[in-house]
This record gives structure tokens, C-alpha cells and sequence, in this order.
DNA sequence: TAAGTGATCTCT
DNA sequence: GAGATCACTTAA
């Protein structure tokens, strides 16, 4: 049991540095889980428990915008990982995702849930993130990164299901269980 | 259950 | 340049 957790206060953790996202997106998404989103703003520090992530990775995932390859959009997912890649959907809602795996390989983890902010338009509304964070690297000079806290979330606690709002990519790939969610993190 | 909303992509 | 699509949210 981590103590910071079980006390709900946090001090800063161990930034997680480009290594930790050069990976395949999935490996990083499974590994997000129970790390802190991290946000600056107007001097004052959120650090927020990832709880819900979804993994899109390389060329053949239908439901990644890389699928059909690069495109001025998708570009920064192919770039160097540990990059944020935001964009808007629907008109209206900003989504958060950090590029994942080595350069020239297209991959990202959606952020959709931190602390008690749940869906991923609510969570970049909460934390002040729109499309002036894209292409930026996910460190603590940008005002926007992940940190290490030390809190460890046991594999049973963890849900792996199918990723939301991707059905049009069939079977194959709408099926595939890259959404994780710990619904034990949504106190903090 | 359906509308709102606007950037992006594909096709003409 | 037009039309379809979209990794969502909210109000009914």
C-alpha cells in the first residue's frame, strides 16, 4: 500500500522521461496507470492519478489516426515520443494523447481519465490543455508532464476492455482490448 | 437519443 | 470546394 495514496496527498514524483514512452503504445499505456498527470498553471501544481488510457499504435490500427499514414494532423505521431499530440473533436472537445514508441513509427496513448476528472473532453477542459499544447514535449518546462509517484496498481484492479468510439475500424481492431481503466483511481 | 460543433480528410 | 467523418458531452 502506498502511503502517499492511501493519505490522498502527493509530493512530487520522478519525471518520466522520453525512455519510459519509447515503447509500444500499449506497454505504455499499461504503465501510465496509477502515474500523475502533472499541470502548471498560473504557478500552482496539479498532479492528478491517470485512471483510464487507451492505446492506439502503428500503421495497421484502423482506429489510430495513422492507419492511412502521415498527414499534417498525425505528423507528431510519428515524431519523437513523449510529445503531446492534441487535437480537436467533434468541434469541441480536446483530446490529449503523449506519442509513444521510437520516431517514424506512429503511436499514442489517449489520456481519457485523471483524478476525478472522467472522459477525455473533460479531463483537457479541467486542466486548462487545448491545441497550443500540441507537438509540445510532456516535461515539466512545457507546464504539462507525467510524473512516477510511487503508487503501484496491482494488475487485478485493472480492467482491460475494448477502446470507446472506434467501432467504424471493424472487428479487428474495435474489438482489441487496448483501453485500460482502474476505477480504484478516481479519488485524487 | 440526438444535436451541437469545427477541423481534417477524401473525393470531385 | 463540397461532403463525410469524427478517439465526445450534454440536454432531453
Amino acid at each position: 500500500m502506498n502511503m502517499a495514496a492511501g493519505s490522498g496527498f502527493r509530493t512530487a514524483g520522478t519525471v518520466l522521461e522520453r525512455a519510459f514512452f519509447e515503447r509500444p503504445a500499449p506497454v505504455v499505456a499499461e504503465n501510465l496507470m496509477g502515474k500523475s498527470l502533472c499541470r502548471r498553471s498560473e504557478g500552482a501544481i496539479d498532479r492528478l492519478t491517470l485512471n483510464e488510457v487507451e492505446a492506439y499504435d502503428g500503421f495497421e490500427d484502423r482506429a489510430s489516426h495513422a492507419h492511412r499514414g502521415r498527414t499534417l494532423r498525425n505528423a507528431v505521431m510519428f515524431g519523437r515520443p513523449g510529445v503531446c499530440y492534441v487535437y480537436l473533436c467533434y468541434g469541441i472537445h480536446w483530446m490529449l494523447n503523449i506519442v509513444t514508441g521510437p520516431q517514424d513509427f506512429p503511436g499514442a496513448v489517449l489520456l481519457r481519465g485523471a483524478g476525478a476528472f472522467s472522459g477525455p473532453g473533460r479531463l483537457t477542459k479541467g486542466l486548462g490543455i487545448d491545441g497550443s499544447m500540441n507537438q509540445r514535449p510532456a516535461i515539466p518546462r512545457s507546464g504539462l508532464w507525467l510524473e512516477d509517484g510511487g503508487i503501484v496498481v496491482g494488475r487485478r484492479d485493472i480492467q482491460r476492455t475494448a477502446r470507446v468510439g472506434v467501432d467504424y475500424a471493424g472487428p479487428r481492431w474495435s474489438r482489441r482490448k487496448w483501453r485500460w481503466v482502474w476505477s480504484g483511481g478516481q479519488q485524487t
